[in-house]
DNA sequence: CCGAATTATTTTAAGCTTAAAATATCTGCG
DNA sequence: CGCAGATATTTTAAGCTTAAAATAATTCGG
């Protein structure tokens, strides 16, 4: 563990007020260091789990992780969604999901039809192809996931749960300040 | 907070051993659940943090989060590195290396040229106009940053922290056998 | 019923990203 | 020296991603 450096960052900060304290002896130039050190280290975990998935889908799977991501939201709603609902509950943009549509259609993996009541609209969802493909990569993905945080303890979920859930509500009250903290906010898709 | 659902995961796993038990019951299927639910919150949270500042760079910058990236990694090297020393700090692919240092360049906020005794390699490093943008492109994404985690306490900053180290070390123990733990880490360029 | 505003999706242009193959150069060994 | 293997970088092919503009269809107020 050590940060080594990193995180876009340089002491460059601490404009105006703090004026000519040493780096030790500082007072509050609020050049923010300690949420600069935490930022880099939250990236760092979570671009690691994240092309160790990615990688490990690839090679035994052969699929990419936005696919996997898409699957697994149409897993969970048999009926089909539509290419709103799936850009919404994966957080992507509406132009992203027309283009892994279109991909997973021509791997024979998810099929599309007009929505009925709404000739703007298309369902999307699982072939059977699709379907059982992604329950052996679900599983995979379980096992993996449990193996990555394999050496964390019961205690040490639940506070990083209870931690992040708090510095989740701190960004995204200062994200976006039209929202009143207490909603019932979504994760998006995979991992 | 509340998770949703998500998370890729379904209930199919729990092979052979756990079979007859409602979800309640269910001993030891080890389906991950917990560490499924730590992982999707950890990945909401970077996503989220990550949009955030990528939009803010680009409204109030016009540059790319990569770019950004790689100015910053040259702001700490005034001497210049090689495509080669910025794929290892930034890990990234070279390739990707290549392009960024060819737009940038052509931006007029990095320079090339060719490194001194090894006809192979070229250093890059800012110009004068890229090492005065960035430096206020610092000052503001410190600043972001501070605000993004502004609910957080000290000793919250703190436990997490440890706690991300320590799921840093279980994730790479786990990516990477070949690894001995207590070696000198780096962390990513930046966000 | 009509048109304005809204919603669903696609298209476009640009950039990021990677793995793998291709180049070019360097290094060390015999 | 001379070449085999290692290194540094570029190229290529494919896919992901987004914002913004363009289409198409729906909804709603009058």
């Amino acid at each position: 563990m050590d940060e080594s450096g990193n995180g876009g960052m340089t002491e460059s900060g601490a404009d105006a007020a703090a004026i000519l304290l040493d780096a030790e002896t500082r007072v509050h130039g609020d050049d923010h260091r300690a949420e600069l050190r935490l930022w880099l280290r939250l990236l760092t975990l979570t671009n690691l789990i994240e092309s160790e998935i990615r990688s490990r889908l690839r090679g035994e799977f052969d699929v990419t992780l936005p696919r996997f991501d898409l699957m697994a939201q149409l897993e969970k709603a048999p009926e089909g969604l539509t290419l709103g609902d799936l850009s919404r509950r994966m957080m992507v943009s509406a132009g992203n999901v027309t283009g892994l549509v279109e991909r997973l259609v021509q791997d024979g993996l998810v099929e599309r039809r007009p929505a009925p009541g709404d000739r703007r609209s298309a369902l999307v969802s699982l072939t059977p192809e699709g379907r059982s493909g992604f329950e052996a990569m679900a599983h995979a993905h379980g096992d993996w996931i449990g193996d990555l945080f394999a050496d964390l303890s019961d205690a040490d979920i639940d506070d990083l749960m209870r931690l992040l859930g708090r510095a989740k509500t701190s960004a995204r009250t200062a994200a976006d300040p039209t929202r009143t903290t207490t909603s019932t906010d979504k994760e998006p898709s995979n991992g």
